[in-house]
DNA sequence: TTCTTATTGCAAGTCTATTGCAAATAACAT
DNA sequence: ATGTTATTTGCAATAGACTTGCAATAAGAA
């Protein structure tokens, strides 16, 4: 139950804990895949949660400000997901070719590449990409 | 100039060498960023060379299909890039969040994450995107 | 309960990319 | 050169993810 915490975060900027926000959290919530606009739409429908996609777009850019979400454009889709992000550390992904399945990594081995890019590039690095695509063990 | 490598290896596959085609080829390898199709076609139109925007996607992907090109998905753009391999080897890009110049990595640096990835998962990998975005010198 | 203002749904629009099909053209044989 | 054929092109239409404008609705405070 996160609800309290995040009813804090969206009166502190202003905004409302509303029907259609609460459904888009809880099904974030008991899903453990992160998911698209168009998936969170079509299972809420299923489940006869009454919600236009318009407002599925423009909850999840909500929860993203608030960083109760985070964006993910894994490789290879052509489409932005979401995942609750919960107090769970910053991680990637990889994402089964034939049936879709997405894993979680439980690393970033980023760090030290990205002192390695600042000093080669001069840049100053501010976010990164990094996901996979495979066959998952059944899919092999 | 590629130009007589590149046509055989159109005319393996059967396909034939054209003017638009050429003309894609040689504002890639003339470029030196990654450009996506809208760019090529305005850069292209600027030149008063007559190509349709689906021809430049079309040629894309044969030359891609070829090997003789890379599809880039930069971070946080949603949109691809393309960028000839021209024996380059396999690597990665920062893009600057102010004024778009993207910048080559010399390294790529996964092969020993991908292994670990594969203990860890069980999946084959297969594929991986890695992308930075930040600020580059001059926006700094 | 009333009032203010954020939020929603609907319609329409944007942007990247793809598909169908008839017309144009490259490559090859004559 | 000329004709033949299959590939390629341009145009129009379409697909799919995502955004915007606006009037109607509903959350939350008084």
């Amino acid at each position: 139950m996160l609800e309290p915490a995040i009813k804090k975060g969206l009166r502190a900027t202003g905004r409302r804990m509303t029907r259609t926000r609460q459904a888009v959290l809880a099904l974030l919530e008991r899903t453990h895949q992160p998911l698209s606009a168009t998936e969170i739409f079509e299972q809420l429908h299923q489940e006869k949660v009454s919600i236009d996609l318009v407002t599925v777009y423009r909850t999840l850019h909500v929860l993203k400000e608030l960083g109760l979400v985070v964006q993910l454009d894994l490789h290879q889709e052509g489409l932005l997901r979401y995942e609750l992000k919960e107090g769970r550390t910053h991680h990637h992904h990889i994402r089964c070719q034939v049936c879709g399945r997405i894993v979680d990594l439980l690393l970033c081995p980023l760090k030290k590449v990205t002192k390695l890019i600042e000093r080669q590039t001069q840049f100053i690095v501010d976010e990164h990409t990094l996901e996979f695509t495979g066959l998952c063990p059944e899919c092999q």
